[in-house]
DNA sequence: AGATTGACGACGC
DNA sequence: TGCGTCGCCAATC
């Protein structure tokens, strides 16, 4: 399965914009059904990347063309704003609780499993 | 070139 | 369950 995935992970993200862990983490997040949620490890993990911060360096550079509110930490909680996206996942039919997602197990789609 | 930082995760207590 | 600590790799200073 020559498949895209398979490319990038194997491409190292020094200066080459094309096909980058990044590019690959945009198209991710974008797959993400709406009113679900999945964790940065669980991105970095499919990617093969050794550490998840990776993944959330990658998001800063994205910006909103990435529903970046679907990607949580693996708590099930928000990190780098508590406010803003827990009201755009709520709005989308996640529940919280405090800054708990509830549920948040079942509401969890896996990129490993799912695509 | 070396040190610090950072959209995190796993582990220990 | 919650808090503290370490590791991990790239970008930034």
């Amino acid at each position: 399965m020559t498949n895209k995935k398979e490319r990038l992970i194997s491409v190292k993200p020094s200066g080459k914009k094309d096909e980058s862990v990044v590019e690959l983490i945009h198209e991710l997040v974008r797959q993400i059904p709406r009113g679900r949620v999945t964790s940065y490890g669980a991105i970095a993990a499919v990617l093969n990347l050794p550490n998840p911060r990776m993944v959330g360096r990658a998001m800063r550079d994205v910006g909103k063309s990435v529903p970046a509110q679907r990607v949580v930490t693996s708590s099930g909680r928000l990190s780098h704003d508590g406010g803003a996206r827990k009201k755009l996942l709520q709005q989308e039919g996640v529940e919280f609780k405090g800054d708990r997602i509830v549920n948040f197990k079942g509401l969890f789609w896996d990129p490993a499993v799912e695509l």
